[in-house]
DNA sequence: TCTGCTTAGTGATATAATTAACTTACTTTA
DNA sequence: TAAAGTAAGTTAATTATATCACTAAGCAGA
């Protein structure tokens, strides 16, 4: 199976239709077409399908997909057949947000370590984890086979932060703070920058009134 | 002139671009070119300039663009040459995580109203605004013109908090609960969904792999 | 078992977005 | 004031993505 490149929107489509089975499949249904699913989650069957056909035939026909089996192969595709070890970086509001976040331990992130310079912070439990100082963030990370990090910090100490996840060899990392950060090739990297979700909604809403 | 239809990417660019500019603007370089604004925040020159040539000319061949003119120019595109008001319903820890935000209120976002259901959050103050019991929500946003609802509440109430907001005549939405939210095509949506990012890492890191 | 219906898979087409190449305009220097 | 250099703006080419239309496969009822 030649692994063709596949476009990102199908991998962000996939995780959102990974998520609605999980609610098709609660509700005990066994089969489900590529209709359902795209009317469930707002995209054309036409999508559902093509997106589908990147990794394999999962379907039958005439019949449309098995809900478990279909859920199971998507889990599979997205590497969440594991369990992923996380750690965190800075405990402000938002570090703090996310280690009660339940999407990620129900989705198999699991944080093993947490980290801040703070040292009120230092040393206090969170969620049965210690937090840790920065300092220690090569050992432990290392130690633990941590493969993703988070990083929750201001602006002015993200790359540095990120430098010390690379050093320490996660293989992802996913960055809450604005700006831009460098990472070598092989280390994936992804950014959530909250105030640039805003204003694309205020383009947009300024772009209706033209 | 007519307004075509513009990429989103182009427009979360603009935005990595005019935060860019502020920190090239407050180390007091006056004049900046393509290329130097495409190293800055890791795209390539061209798309600089073809992503600038949706709007307008704002630069001079040969010389460059002037810095607080290209940025005063891209805010007033993104809508940032106004304050927005905002709303904020649910406030849980990812919900108080952004009430303290720095990030918004910087680029002109400032929020009016919070609303939980919670009788121990109800009445209290965070950051000068008042906790209201989300009976109040449309009273509130309609006084307030709010244009603008954060959705920060479990996925099993979302589509009823954004109901709510459309009713009260929000323009747009920021939705931070998983799962597929209906509104009526004049409001803008936006979700952010942080498990789907995480999820994207991993399936790069295992396609990597292959 | 045949007929009609449903639905997955797929190849072709259309659309969109990015990259590259080219043209125009301004600045500086000799 | 002419020439060389630089950089924006723009058109063309390429690449990527999404849509459409068709084909093949399985199912249910007569």
């Amino acid at each position: 199976m030649k692994t063709l490149k596949i476009p990102e929107a199908t991998i962000i489509r996939l995780s959102v239709y990974s998520r609605y089975l999980t609610e098709v499949d609660r509700k005990g249904i066994i089969t489900i077409s590529s209709g359902d699913v795209a009317e469930g989650v707002g995209v054309s069957p036409a999508q559902v399908r093509k997106d589908l056909a990147y990794f394999g035939e999962f379907g039958t026909r005439g019949v449309g997909y098995n809900v478990k089996d279909l859920h199971r192969h998507i889990l599979k595709i997205l590497g969440l057949a594991q369990d992923w070890s996380v750690t965190l970086v800075g405990l402000g509001n938002l570090g703090l947000a996310l280690t009660s976040y339940k999407g990620f331990r129900e989705r198999g992130f699991v944080i093993t370590s947490l980290f801040d310079n703070d040292p009120e912070k230092i040393g206090t439990i969170i969620n049965g984890v210690e937090v840790m100082p920065i300092e220690k963030l090569e050992e432990v990370v290392v130690a633990n086979k941590t493969q993703i990090g988070i990083i929750a910090v201001p602006s002015s100490v993200a790359q540095e932060i990120a430098d010390k996840l690379v050093a320490s060899g996660v293989q992802a990392i996913l960055n809450f703070a604005p700006g831009v950060l460098n990472v070598p090739p092989e280390v994936e990297l992804r950014n959530v920058d909250l105030a640039v979700n805003l204003e694309v909604l205020t383009f947009n809403v300024g772009a209706q009134r033209l």
